[in-house]
This record gives C-alpha cells, sequence and structure tokens, in this order.
DNA sequence: ACCTGAACACCGTTCAAGT
DNA sequence: ACCTGAACACCGTTCAAGT
C-alpha cells in the first residue's frame, strides 16, 4: 500500500501542507474536545497525518503552539468598534468573551496566564482602554473597569465551564443524588436545587445578564458620581 | 549505608508514618510551588520518602488527590458565621476566598470543576447559601448572587495569578518591554502603564475591594427595590 | 525546507511480590 | 496493612539523518 492510500484509507486529513495556522486550529479542535491536557503534540501530530516532531517546524514548542491559540481566542472575541459608547461596547465584549470561552472553556484560566501575549491580545487590549478612555473613563477608572469587567467575565466562564453538561439529565441526576442523603444536612443546598434548579426552564447561563449589569450599573455610577 | 541513615542524610522528610493528611499537604505545598502541572505522583512520593506507588495506599489516583486538595481549599476560606448579616459575611468570604487563592493559584480554575465535591465544599456552600436566604434573598435571587460573587473573586484572583511577581522589578521591566516599541502602535496601553501601573504605589490587589463594593451594592440593591 | 526514527528523561497506574 | 520493583502505555523534546 502506498503512502497515499494509506492517507486516504485513513481518517486523517492531512492537508495539502502542514503551516502554523492549521496546527493551531487543529490544536484547539482537541482541547476543545479533551481540554488541555488532552492536547498532546504527539496526537496532535497523528491527526494531522505527521510523526509529533514535524510540529517543531511550525511552532517552537508546545508552550508556543499555546500562545498562539490563546491569542486566537483574542482575536475571536473582537475589538470594540470605534466610536461605540462604552456601555454597549463593553456589553458586546463580555458576550461575546463569553460565548468565544463557551466553545474553547480551556482558555479560560490561560487568558490572564501568558507571559508574552500575542498581536491579537495586544490590539484587543488597548482597543478597550481606548473605548473606556473616550467614554469619560479616567485612567485609574479605567483600570478598575477592565479589572472588574473581566473578572466577573472570566469568573463566570470558569463557573459555566464546570458545569454538568447542558440540558442533559445528568443535570437531574446530580440533583437527585445531592438530595437522597444530603437534603438533611444541607437544607439551603437542597432548597436551592428542588424549588429552583430542577424546574422546568431554568438555565445557569441565564445568571449571566443579571451580573453584568450590575457590574456595568456599577461603572455607570462610578463614572458620574453627581447622582 | 543503612535505610536510615540514607534518610537522615537526604533532605526527605519521612513523617512516622504516611497518612491521607500528610499526603494532601504535601501535595498542595508541591503545587503552591510548581503549578498543578509541577505536581506529579512521582515527585510527591519523592518528597515523602517513599516510592510513587505507595501513595496509592492513601490516595485512589490523581484525580482523587485533587479533589481533596480542592476540598481543603473550601475547608481554609471558612464558613459564614450563622446569624452574621449577610453583607458582612459575603465580605469577610469574598476576601479570604481571594486570600487562599492567593496562596494555592493552581486552585482557582479547580474550584468549580469537580464533580464529586467534598463535605467542606458541601458545608461551605450550603453555610453560604443559608446566609443569604436568611439575610433576606428570595430563592432566586440567592441563585444570583452566589453565581455573581463567585464570578468576581473566581475571577479576580486568576487575574491575579497571571500577573508577574508581586512588588518586583519584573513588573518594571515588563512595562518596559511593553512601551519599548509598542508606545506608538498601543497608546491607551502605553499611557496606562505609563500614567498609573508603574507609578510609586499602585498595587493591582487594591483594585479587588472596589469591584467588591460594586458586586455587593448591586446586591443590595437587588434586595431592596423600594429606593 | 520539511519530515522522520531513535533516543532521553519523564508521566500515571497495574500488579505480583515482599514485609 | 503498607511498601516496592518491574512493567505498560504514555508524555515533550533533541538530534542526526533522510528527502
Amino acid at each position: 500500500m502506498s503512502d497515499e492510500a494509506a492517507n486516504e484509507s485513513s481518517n486523517v486529513r492531512r492537508t495539502r501542507r502542514l503551516d502554523r495556522a492549521s496546527v493551531v486550529a487543529a490544536a484547539m479542535g482537541m482541547a476543545d474536545e479533551g481540554g488541555i491536557d488532552g492536547l498532546t503534540m504527539r496526537k496532535l501530530g497523528r491527526s494531522l497525518g505527521v510523526e509529533a516532531m514535524s510540529l517543531y517546524n511550525h511552532v517552537a514548542n508546545k508552550e508556543d503552539l499555546i500562545d498562539a491559540m490563546v491569542d486566537e481566542v483574542f482575536d475571536m472575541i473582537g475589538d470594540p468598534i470605534p466610536g461605540e459608547p462604552w456601555r454597549e461596547a463593553m456589553t458586546t465584549r463580555a458576550q461575546s468573551t463569553r460565548s468565544v470561552l463557551r466553545t474553547h472553556p480551556w482558555a479560560t484560566p490561560l487568558l490572564d496566564s501568558r507571559t508574552s501575549p500575542g498581536a491579537a491580545t495586544m490590539r484587543h487590549l488597548d482597543a478597550t482602554l481606548g473605548c473606556l478612555r473616550n467614554g469619560g473613563f479616567s485612567v485609574p477608572l479605567t483600570a478598575h473597569a477592565i479589572a472588574l469587567l473581566d473578572a466577573y467575565v472570566y469568573g463566570f466562564s470558569l463557573q459555566e465551564a464546570g458545569l454538568p453538561f447542558e440540558g442533559r439529565d445528568e443535570t437531574v441526576d446530580l440533583a437527585e443524588a445531592i438530595m437522597e442523603g444530603l437534603g438533611e444536612s444541607h437544607p439551603h443546598l437542597a432548597e436551592l436545587v428542588s424549588e429552583h434548579i430542577t424546574r422546568e426552564g431554568y438555565d445557569f447561563a441565564d445568571e449571566f445578564d443579571f451580573g453584568l449589569e450590575v457590574v456595568l450599573d456599577g461603572l455607570e455610577r462610578a463614572l458620574q458620581p453627581q447622582d
């Protein structure tokens, strides 16, 4: 069997030629499925129809690869549109960040951990700061604002990532397990689960907007202390 | 050389006898120093003067060990005192959580990721819910409150963990690196760094209280919609 | 310029064997 | 009851060798 036949018969899609972008894209897909620990250089090579060692022609090492993945995430989040009012822009940014982090949950703990931020990361940060400054935020208040906004969005995404898979029976199973013997020893948890979380139509995702409004209201108040 | 002499001459402290608590404590220390990836069963065994395989007499596997570490973190955070006013209790809880996560930064992404929460975790959650309910929060508002509070505290801790080591010249080095060629292409970032972050007395840690007040004010407002 | 094979120093975990 | 040695199936990364 020739090499070509082997490639065709396997489920390995070997694109025309390997390049950095396709390595990064494949790595993100692998992390989406198995978490950041499920991403290994050897499996990544295999999925691209290549030996692991070939990847080192396109990334310096695994750390460099993860840097590129994180920068791609910031690129996907998108920058505020110049001239957009700050509250609209920050709402869009928060929702976009949260949405991107929902499909790439491995990225949440990594966003703030890069010692060498990429081009998209820098561009995104600068555009966000600019939006707040143009909206009338002083430099210190801008620092307050971005720390608060990002803390909320990252923290919410972190919680969301830890939830059992969405809309599945698993939630009910978990709830029943909690209720079983623990109802008496943990009455408030039992109450929350039975009277709220297991109710038809409850979705943790809906909590996001409540908190975001609180955060934005707080910033608006800090911006205009005259009320 | 006898085994005892070998033990004495090495820097390995082999306590009287290995037990679960000491394994967990040593594991936390190792993760504190090298992150969660720096914690390996083999190194942990070595640090306890034992082969890695001996650890499996006290923990089922690495996952079980991490479960125990996370539960210990919740234990360290401490529960609200029964009867304490909700705002005081939530302030104390937030500051305690943030303080514990600062010394155990590896724990931040793990707090919400455990599918089998430990006893301290359950106790802490139930006590927190109870504090809010007794403070007059409805069940749905309690769900809003805890999601918002934890998102903020976890997200802030995540950002703090990603910072260069505290109070060191590294911050200034990083700032200078940013300023070097990037001042023109990233004006708002350059402004923030030069006019705020590198200023004497600036400390990112101080941002915490601002955001916490915004969050608590928002919850107080949601609790008393009559003003 | 890109890919490979062999090698090195690691992992988590099992299992039979020791005390 | 607890610990160990050898083994298995993995890791990231290097380096010389191939095309």
